[in-house]
DNA sequence: GGCGTAGTACTACGTCCCGTAGAGGGGTAC
DNA sequence: GTACCCCTCTACGGGACGTAGTACTACGCC
């Protein structure tokens, strides 16, 4: 998977937090305190969209964006991605579950138990 | 966390495979396969130290170059890492879990369940 | 005791990614 | 038909990284 820059990141989030498909325009005036160029928002949503973390469709003139992907997928992937690095997946997953928070290994703990059933 | 490029992730194998420190010498026998300049396998040694990759002692005039951590630990902090970019954790863990194998979701379980003990 | 060798530090260059944006073309609305 | 909006295409500067040369120093050998 290809990596995401850090302006990239901040459009896919605020595309992430929406529900529908939005206009460049529209991701434009979300992100108004960084005070862009209307290009500059087009170009990373063009970028997002080839990078395949994105999908458009035609609305009038303007093109609508929406994440090709859930957050969570994206992130899952990328901690399945990480685990990939690893010579020995057991050891590595070892360390990940004492690394995570009482709660978060709670939950952890469900999911999996709901996959045993 | 730093990123890794490819040449580094490479070297950082080579010295996570090693149990002792090696020298720029020695890790550039143990990748000649790239035919690599010797001042190309100590400049990245030394970025690697820089970005807190490695420790290095001195060996008479030579440094030896050691992991400063396992590479376990590297890859539990990757993905740890990847979890702090959801809004909702709870949401990815689950999409972790789902996405693991069957064999990894019993290491993962067992790890689990030991920590509650 | 000079010379090759090994090791180091420093500098450099090309490339690719990414943040940023301008120029120009073509609908739309009034 | 003019002002505006949106698109596409092109571009530029900085930083990371792969790659390597140069120049200085210490050690061992003859």
């Amino acid at each position: 998977m290809k990596g995401l820059g850090e302006l990239e990141r901040s459009i896919m989030d605020i595309l992430w937090a929406e529900r529908g498909p939005l206009t460049a325009r529209e991701v434009g005036r979300l992100i108004a305190d960084r005070d862009l160029a209307p290009t500059t928002v087009m170009t990373v949503l063009d970028r997002l969209t080839r990078k395949g973390f994105l999908t458009r469709t035609r609305d009038g003139r303007a093109w609508r964006y929406e994440p090709a992907a859930s957050r969570d997928a994206y992130v899952a992937e990328l901690m399945l991605e990480a685990l990939d690095l690893t010579g020995d997946r057991s050891a590595a997953l070892q360390r990940f579950a004492q690394a995570v928070s009482g709660s978060e290994a709670e939950i952890l703990r469900r999911a999996l138990t709901e996959l045993e059933e």
